[in-house]
DNA sequence: CCTGGCACTCAGCGGCGCAGAGTGCCAACA
DNA sequence: TGTTGGCACTCTGCGCCGCTGAGTGCCAGG
């Protein structure tokens, strides 16, 4: 039973909402949008769409909130992304241009997320899993100690120290440098491990334990270190609700602690389009009063990680989908250029 | 006009405020602190302690509320450190000792010290500048372009990415990697722009600016990178005080973002003793209804970085004390032991 | 199927009054 | 001079009351 005035009507409640922040009635409704009928006939509608759990009331007598499920089509069927203004593109790649290296894009994007929308704004770091190796270097701190140094396309260096059961010769170490980096730069992570399998034979029997060593850590380093890292940036917009606040506010700030928790968010949308979580669509507890609006971004035409912002469900969903995509579409090209 | 029994009751005063949250007034003073005397005797030196503004009631009628000029006295004066009980201890050591590298060692000590005090917690990375080099990689990624990997003794690393003038011959680099290490490993920083002025008079003058330009860079990065990381957790913490809520928390949300703040907050108290900064002795407009605790930590006997915690004004500064101590003498020791 | 009318519901708000905690002051006492 | 009990006073916090107004559901007529 939702014909288009019925669909009318929804996004005229949701955009309401979302300005005023208080339920929102029929006869305010008939007056801010042109609906061309009278608020009795938007009071049936709005009965429809509440029978269809699309719409809510607090109380009886009071105007009309938004479900979980009315954003849902809000968002699939009614809205599209607003596109930012020119003077807002260009602010975005000035801002990010003056980044100096990975960090520095990583937090610059991080803060021009928070302001534009803001709300919690989260990036993911490039992921290593799916970046390339740029080069590899073996340093001897001591006879029988090395340290891996790992450097990704997107500029990520990753460290490790490596105890080995016997020393291992300098010529040696530079010769399986040389045949590490022959094999595996420009090779993907995935990749590694067949690449590297026989490079132990290579060596005499007494280096070839401490060869085998180093290239354990250089695996191990490549799986474990996909822990992925984040950043979190504009709590501080939390406070602009301020209704029921602790009660809200707490547990989101627990979930934003806590990495495991964001990292999933952000990965249960594979893929790199954008993906909207609305309400107790969000796995966790805490955040089943916040929407999540995420999307990937990298360096190249595929995703090496994402990035989002955390708000209210009551949130201006094209606007924030809208910001969400054009960072993430800057940083890719700011990474691409590196 | 302070005599002993004043300075008790403004102890007496603070506890109960720290503890009840609410305006301690005369009776419940002798009630809950065997005193010896009546609760009239205590209202007269109540109102003295106002007069000097140590304390001040928020409304007529109503007990008494430590002010900050009160709880500098308290904290000066009347407390002590108190120390971690045993079990405490014990969970600190080993919650530490799991740490693998790091990153991971800062991680895991924020999430100590904020759970310890329940209060938010901030840790500053190990800063460059008092630190000491324990290794420093040259890597040709191309002819003309060299990429920098810097080792500290707290395990730090940084790398940075050098487009030289010239080519710089592989044999030359190594010759070049040789004498730096051989000069500055385990010299301060400070120390190292002395001891490699004289380095590129060695080479031959077609290399001569190549050197010059990697050595100038790692000075660069020995100076700029100084700019110091900090870590900051427990935000949620701040929900534990419901009083007027957005209007505390959101100025204390934007001040903890703000890394130039909080660096400024630890970097106030030189040295690596403990200092307690107690409300509007915060620099910080956001920060004047709290209080930071901070205090120096480091693998050696000198202090490399700050840790410390912020929380209300009224918080228990003691217990608060301690933890903070506790916890930078565990992260000196595990520093120490790498 | 739309519309105007009508009775009903209920959150929010301001006013009122009470209870209780806490104070300041004073006079008496050691 | 310092301590104490007594007393009058001042407020905040809380619950109660009743009003107002926005908003609803339903119904009968177009």
């Amino acid at each position: 039973m939702l014909n288009e005035r019925r669909l009318e009507v929804l996004r005229a409640i949701v955009q309401d909402y979302v300005g005023t922040e208080e339920p929102v009635g029929s006869k305010a409704l008939t007056e801010r949008h042109n609906l061309q009928v009278s608020p009795a006939t938007v009071r049936n509608d709005m009965a429809a769409l509440e029978e269809d759990g699309y719409i809510a009331q607090p109380h009886t007598s009071a105007g009309r909130v938004p479900t979980d499920k009315g954003y849902r089509l809000f968002v699939d069927r009614l809205a599209g992304v607003k596109p930012l203004s020119s003077p807002e593109r260009r602010a975005i790649q000035h801002f990010l241009d003056g980044a100096v290296d990975l960090d520095d894009v990583i937090a610059r994007t991080v803060r021009l997320l928070a302001q534009l929308t803001r709300q919690v704004a989260v990036v993911q770091y490039p992921s290593l899993s799916r970046s390339t190796v740029r080069h590899v270097e073996l340093l001897a701190l001591a006879p029988a100690r090395v340290m891996l140094v790992l450097i990704t396309d997107t500029g990520r260096v990753e460290q490790r120290m490596i105890d080995c059961p016997a020393p291992l010769g300098e010529t040696s170490l530079a010769d399986l440098r040389a045949r590490l980096n022959s094999r595996i730069v420009g090779q993907r992570f995935s990749e590694v491990p067949r690449l590297v399998a026989e490079l132990p034979e290579a060596f005499v029997s007494e280096e070839r334990g401490a060869v085998s060593t180093v290239l354990s850590s250089l695996l191990e380093t490549l799986v474990e270190e996909t822990e992925e890292r984040l950043v979190i940036g504009g709590t501080a917009n939390l406070t602009r609700f301020p209704t029921d606040f602790p009660l809200t506010i707490r547990p989101v700030l627990e979930a934003l602690e806590e990495q495991v928790v964001m990292l999933r968010l952000l990965g249960e949308a594979r893929g790199s389009e954008m993906t909207v979580s609305i309400g107790h669509e969000n796995a966790h507890e805490g955040l089943t009063s916040t929407s999540v609006v995420s999307v990937g971004y990298g360096s190249g035409d595929e995703a090496v990680a994402k990035l989002g912002v955390v708000g209210p469900t009551r949130m201006d969903y094209p606007g924030t989908m809208g910001a969400v995509r054009a960072v993430a579409r800057y940083v890719g090209q700011i990474l691409a250029e590196n």
